[in-house]
DNA sequence: AACTATTTATAAGA
DNA sequence: TTCTTATAAATAGTT
């Protein structure tokens, strides 16, 4: 989804790996939250940049 | 992303559910996948399905 | 941080 | 349920 296509590999560019890092995280949260909510399923993810930061997402109790 | 939008409520009819679950099951873990690849970061996913069964994602390992 | 061209995911349908 | 297709959504590159 962009003006290139993706390859599978570590984005070399510091920065832009900075950049996709932060934008895909925001979107694969949304997605677990999605998932959850569309689905009625447990989700959990939990994210750790290069640099350590921690990053998650648990979906809402049941019931 | 498909012939509608989405509304971000529990799906009521329980096959198409099902198959949404499956469908985005299986996209979630993808883009978690490709966060970890080209960003360099440890990603793990874990769903669970309302019937209970489990699905999950463990990045590949360091270095 | 915003924008937009394009790719990618996926809702419906077959 | 697997494949196709139209369209929504995510996002890569740009500003």
């Amino acid at each position: 989804m962009g003006r290139g296509k993706v390859e599978l590999k570590k984005i070399e560019n510091t920065t832009s790996r900075q950049v996709t890092f932060s934008k895909r995280r925001m979107g694969l949260l949304k997605k677990a939250n999605e998932l959850a909510i569309l689905c009625d399923a447990q989700v959990g993810v939990i994210v750790f940049s290069g640099s350590g930061k921690m990053y998650e997402y648990a979906s809402p109790p049941w019931r």
